[in-house]
DNA sequence: TTGTGTGAACAACTTCACAGCT
DNA sequence: AGCTGTGAAGTTGTTCACACAA
């Protein structure tokens, strides 16, 4: 067609979302891998472990400019350099954790948020008998000073783990701060700016769409092969979409 | 396969997958406007609320054998019934928590789990000083009584929120007993039969992935050279023991 | 031979636009 | 008028199959 190419600049989109979203998992094997002291993994083998087919992987890694040998395979901590690179995690963030319940405590424990790249840099609440207590190494601080402790740490990533409640107007405040991405945890659909990536977890909707599963193995079928999925099931949670339409 | 079959089997997935994951949030949603005497909605409003577009949100319910008037819009219980009852929450479904740190406390305490269809029946871990607490309301009790609890309790769903190197294990056990749906939240990749499903929240992956977003937005001509020398410590996630992939 | 990289077919999901009911 | 329900078009993601490199 003589159509007029789309006016997409160089660097819109080059790399899928549903890419993005198995890289952490790739990564996560390969660090396996490296400490297993293996050099080089085939897309085939890493499909074992990550539970994503091998042709998929094999596309997820093209998207990077991969740089497999055919023949024998990607080399593992090639590879672990060009994830890492690709999802920004050469460079150190900064990570703020609001509210310091039970959830906040299991997040600021994790393992693997402060391993890589990432770690939770301050934790806050707003609660006087959590203020003050030492939770993973961090003392936790009063919300009242977010700002500074935004400036302070160059954060750009907040964590919500407030009750849904306070979320919108924590999440306000974060935003007011200059954090521009979250990752919420509160049940509810925060409003924000479109500048401001808003990445949900409800944990209360994974068990329900588990609870669907389960009611169509009793209600409808027999589990003919069709029933049991474990692999591509991984969908894992939906990717929180930036920002969210008008409305007064 | 001889014969060109019809685009899905009979009675193969009547609903998509994408739609089950919305209907939790529809429902939260319309149990709000329940609360606030609301009668009717409109597919926009809901939309508003929800942060779904209304398109979406009125092909979604036209899956579940959509009841809405037109020109008026959707009555909110009748939906609210509907639902439920395809996610399967109008039968009482129990679930069993494995593992009752701090993530597991959050789950057992979490608003949402114990209000609608789906409760936590039984909490279990295999630490001594964890076993004989009460938490939410349960007291905890040691893993070995896993096979009784299910057996007592019915329960075919399970929450693995043990560390890592015990959930493949845990797995196993939760499988043994006769659980057929699993939330998974320790990163690690479960091996199962094809009859068991399992859902995974990779609590460091969501925080990559919004790194990810981050990263792309400061991604700036910064075509100068990341200073890929981040030689931390090797963490990994111990005990990934990944089985086999059951390949297809 | 093994295993990557990829165009092309396929499938899933979303958005559009409007017919048709109230 | 207002609003649902839905074919059709558009977009995104997955799977296939095979050329090609080591």
């Amino acid at each position: 067609m003589a159509e007029v190419v789309p006016p997409v600049r160089a660097g819109a989109r080059p790399v899928p979302d549903a890419t993005v979203a198995r890289l952490p998992i790739y990564l996560r094997a390969l660090h396996v891998l490296a400490e297993d002291g293996r050099g080089t993994v085939s897309s085939q083998q890493l499909a074992g472990t990550t539970g994503v087919g091998s042709a998929k992987l094999r596309k997820d890694l093209s998207h990077l400019g991969s740089y497999g040998t055919r023949g024998v395979g990607y080399d593992v901590g090639h590879l672990v350099e060009q994830i890492s690179s690709e999802l920004g995690l050469t460079r150190h963030r900064a990570v703020v954790l609001i509210g310091v319940g039970n959830l906040g405590r299991a997040l600021a424990g994790y393992p693997g948020f402060a391993s890589r790249g990432l770690s939770i840099a301050a934790l806050l609440d707003i609660d006087p008998a959590t203020v003050g207590q030492v939770v993973g190494g961090l003392e936790v601080q009063h919300l009242d000073r977010l700002d500074g402790v935004v400036a302070g740490t160059g954060a750009s990533i907040g964590v919500l783990a407030t009750p849904a409640a306070s979320a919108q107007e924590v999440c306000d405040r974060l935003v007011g701060a200059g954090v521009s991405s979250i990752l919420n945890f509160a049940p509810v659909v925060l409003s924000v700016p479109d500048s401001v990536d808003v990445r949900k977890v409800d944990l209360a909707s994974e068990l329900m769409v588990l609870a669907f599963h389960e009611h169509r193995k009793s209600r409808r079928g027999v589990v003919s092969e069709l029933g049991g999925r474990q692999r591509d099931d991984l969908v894992g949670v939906d990717g929180g979409r930036v920002g969210r339409e008008a409305s007064a």
